[in-house]
RNA sequence: GGGGCUGUAGCUCAGCUGGUUAGAGUGCCGGUCUGUCACACCGGAGGUCGCGGGUUCGAGCCCCGUCAGCCCCGCCA
């Protein structure tokens, strides 16, 4: 399959059973050791690398080209695959058990010394990641982002046999789409015809979906092209890859169980077994529980525990100086007692990072107690809080929508310190029930939450006016080991219900029109039940790599100032293209 | 928009309390070498200490500004 008119295996590939044949190679010098009657070169192509020698026995043209090639030129190589001798196998290469004898050897691609490493010393690290992304086309040489980019392959293909298979339709949707004033900031491109006028680049193709499912395709996938013009993170890139899909008569279960068809087969993919169905959870006991609405459930044993009867008597300062609302929830550390006083103190430290009050603390080894609250502590009242022998409590006070997140991040650091062994290794669930509505900070007005055209919980519609912030969605996310991989929900297929979500929104009957007009006639055209979900493909890529970041699976991804070092993106333009679109600048 | 870390040879890094000529490994160039696999050994070249300003008798080191990369907060319906 590999074989061309000009080589018949790829350099990796050759194996012991190889041993006697003729082949011919194609590949990169990634090292040369040159031992003066023989040289050795290590050539290497995207399945791997293999030795070719050039001993005395070979042509002499052939020993002078081996002994003056550079590392990174490119060579074609005729030879024969040669078994080699027990005590000169090399375990570590995957051909390690051969070597190919050449009989020639032509330099096709001469290359200058290479600005950053191909070929690094084990214990070198990486270049700068500025220079990485700057001279990509070397840094996509070295093996470990090879095999990142042909997982991401596979992954890609799987997903759209699995889709395939269970009936999806691939659709494509536009890339030049209509501005959304909400949500994320468009990416915009101005039209030339129509002065002042602008294309926006889609955020996701979720209108288009929900018109497809309106026009009777019942199933769509597509492995989308998203964009947004937000400040950037490890994870979030301005575009990026969502693999898409939405579904007719169905309920959320339903498109859940395709998105677990889906996960389940790029986890099998990447050589894990992950069982199905996933759990479910509520967000509010998510958020009770693990202070997050995305929880690592490996390590369900360390969650957050409400203690605010349990203290009530014991009169530590610490907790009655906070008042109205209140609650004091903690963490039970199993193991706890292993932690040093600097680890709690940094673990305070992170606490009062983000926003908390800081940490109170009992640790308990054997009946000694210690920590900043112990004297208040007794065995007994240590034990109300489910805390024995080497285990340690930490506590904080306030309400929720501070503690949440301080106990979130206090039980993360906790995790990263103690490494536990967890329960599971691949923990995926769902997490239902979202609000439908937020408070916006600072104004405390009920914002929506998601996106507007996710339906309301059949049972809180009523509660739609009056208590907009108990109203729940029929929202979901899939969550794996802490890390939101998508999110998805059923919507609004009832035009005079989507109405009522833009008035909520602020909208004008004008703006809605103005907007959303498209959708809205297409709803009240006969609209099947509906929904779908979004999975954030580039970040399941990251975490079935191993990856430290978005970067490493992506092959030309942009800088956290979202700038493309390799092409030099964005660019100047050129005054004459700005006039044919009718735009100044005046920056 | 705000905060933090980093920036010294092609690359990875060291550089003491501010002190004379800025170092190592690797890569590169030249040489020796017939079983290496990070080959070994000998020799050599290679520096705008990110950039601009300031303090000082003297700055890679201190101060101010700025640029770039990364991480975090805000932001990401």
């Amino acid at each position: 399959m590999s074989g061309t008119t000009r080589r018949t295996h790829r350099c990796g590939e050759l194996r012991a059973e190889h041993v006697g044949q003729l082949v011919k190679l194609g590949g990169w010098v990634h090292r040369r050791r040159d031992l003066g009657g023989i040289v050795f070169i290590d050539l290497r192509d995207r399945a791997g690398i293999v030795q070719v020698a050039v001993g005395p026995d070979a042509p002499e043209e052939v020993r002078r080209s081996a002994s003056g090639l550079t590392g990174e030129s490119v060579v074609e190589v005729f030879g024969k695959v040669v078994a080699r001798p027990a005590d000169m196998k090399n375990p570590e290469l995957a051909t390690g058990d051969i070597e190919v004898h050449a009989t020639k050897l032509v330099k096709v691609g001469s290359a200058v010394t290479p600005e950053i490493p191909v070929a690094r010393a084990k214990s070198e690290e990486l270049p700068a990641e500025e220079l990485r992304l700057k001279y990509r086309h070397l840094d996509l040489r070295r093996p470990e982002m090879q095999a990142n980019l042909i997982l991401r392959h596979r992954l890609l293909q799987r997903a759209r046999k699995t889709l395939s298979d269970l009936e999806f339709l691939e659709i494509e949707t536009p890339i030049l789409t209509k501005p959304t004033p909400e949500g994320a900031r468009d990416y915009l491109v101005p039209s030339r015809v129509h002065p002042g006028e602008c294309y926006a680049l889609p955020q996701s193709p979720q209108i288009y979906k929900q018109l497809l499912m309106v026009s009777g395709f019942d199933r769509y996938f597509q492995l989308a092209r998203c964009f947004r013009d937000e400040d950037l993170r490890y994870d979030r890139q301005p575009e990026f890859t969502q693999i898409d899909l939405e579904a007719s008569f169905v309920g959320a279960e339903d498109v859940q169980g395709f998105v677990e068809a889906v996960l389940t087969a790029l986890w099998d993919e990447a050589g894990h077994a992950v069982e199905r169905p996933f759990r479910r959870i509520t967000w509010q006991e998510s958020m009770e529980r693990y202070g997050t609405d995305k929880p690592d459930l490996r390590y369900e044993g360390l969650a957050i525990v409400d203690w605010t009867a349990q203290v009530e008597s014991l009169g530590v300062p610490f907790f009655a100086a906070h008042k109205d609302g209140a609650r004091v929830r903690g963490l039970a550390v199993k193991g706890g007692g292993a932690l040093s006083r600097k680890d709690v103190d940094q673990l305070a430290e992170t606490a009062k990072q983000f926003g908390g009050a800081g940490l109170a603390w009992v640790k308990r080894q054997g009946d000694q107690l210690s920590g900043s609250v112990a004297k208040h502590f007794s065995l007994e009242a240590l034990g109300r809080l489910g805390v024995g022998d080497g285990d340690a409590a930490l506590m904080t006070v306030g309400p929720d929508r501070v503690t949440s997140p301080v106990l979130d991040k206090v039980r993360q650091e906790l995790i990263r310190r103690l490494a536990p062994p967890p329960a599971r290794p691949h923990a995926f669930c769902w997490v239902v029930d979202f609000p439908l509505f937020e408070s916006e900070p600072g104004t405390g007005r009920p914002v929506f939450a998601h996106h507007p055209f996710t339906a309301p919980h059949p049972e809180d519609v009523a509660k739609l006016d009056r208590e907009p912030l108990a109203c729940r969605a029929l929202h979901y996310d899939a969550v794996y080991n802490g890390h939101e991989l998508g999110s998805g929900s059923i919507r609004i297929t009832e035009p005079a219900l989507q109405r009522t979500v833009f008035r909520h929104l602020g909208l004008s009957p004008q703006e809605t029109e103005a907007r959303f007009g498209f959708l809205l006639t297409a709803l009240a055209a006969g609209a099947p039940p509906h929904g779908g979900f979004a999975v954030g493909f580039d970040r399941v890529a990251m975490l079935l790599a191993g990856a430290g970041s978005l970067r490493d699976v992506i092959a030309f991804p942009k800088t956290t100032a979202a700038r493309a070092l390799f092409e030099g993106a964005p660019a100047p333009a050129r005054p004459e293209d700005l006039a044919a679109l009718h735009i100044q600048v005046t920056a």
